[in-house]
DNA sequence: TTGATATATGCAATAGAGTTGCATCACTAA
DNA sequence: TTAGTGATGCAACTCTATTGCATATATCAA
């Protein structure tokens, strides 16, 4: 019996080494999304070069997507539609919380429709929002 | 009469030096937002430094707004509601072009309201949308 | 106008995130 | 088992953003 983390890079082409396993896991457990510092933080005893290509690894595959929450950071969440191979990209917005920082994923909430001008043409869209989040107001 | 660069920055409480009048009308002129380094390059014989403060006081002052496009750079775009000291903060979108790389303010398209979950408090949004724009199409 | 005060500018240095090169180690497949 | 590919560790570096401090400039009150 493999576990999810071992599923989930098979599916993702990643292979699964145990540095990647431990990310996995220590992603798939955290509510907010991380910082590579955070990373480097709680993976003491790792290099931080390590960490940061996992990252890389895992969003060129789709195993999590950076957010840009304003802060100048880059942060990392799972990619949750982990159904199959082809699964469209999941559009969702990003909660971002002015008070412990912490920035989620809603996904939930679905982004509406929006109509552009005359020759424009959205391929991507991403939606933030900034206040006080569930644990802090 | 006082040109409309002077009028602004009065308002905004931003004392009109020649620098930053320049700043102001170098950002009139141009569609897309800017970054610092843009402005590094157009103005050659300034200081960058003194054209990072000049931006800082605009968006402390709310004569700029800044943009995060995902490159990482920060640009910044004027605001476009001057009329008076206090109009509300304009929620606006933000179209970043994968063609050109520029980024631009799209404000007659506003932003449909999103309803979140239960304990989250919205203060501010970002929404972001990527793609091709109407130059590259 | 003049002096006192506050603000703006110029220059240098630094912080910090992100990234790359290269040597070595580990895994995979024939 | 061996060749080849990919992962990791370490060092160095790039680039944006930011701050400290000295000097210049503008503003205001007397």
């Amino acid at each position: 019996m493999k576990t999810e983390a071992e599923n989930v890079l098979k599916l993702r082409n990643v292979r699964p080494t145990a540095m990647r396993l431990m990310v996995f896991d220590y992603l798939k457990n955290r509510k907010a999304a991380v910082t590579l510092a955070d990373l480097e933080n709680d993976f003491d005893h790792s290099e931080r070069t390590t960490l940061y290509r996992t990252l890389k690894t895992f969003e060129k595959n789709r195993v999590v997507h950076q957010i840009n929450d304003g802060s100048g950071i880059a942060k990392y969440a799972l990619d949750l539609n982990f159904q199959d191979k082809f699964s469209a990209k999941d559009l969702h917005l990003h909660f971002h919380c002015n008070v412990c920082n912490a920035t989620v994923c809603l996904t939930d909430q679905k982004i509406p429709h929006i109509s552009l001008p005359e020759g424009f043409v959205a391929e991507d869209m991403n939606l933030l929002l900034k206040g006080i989040c569930d644990n802090c107001t």
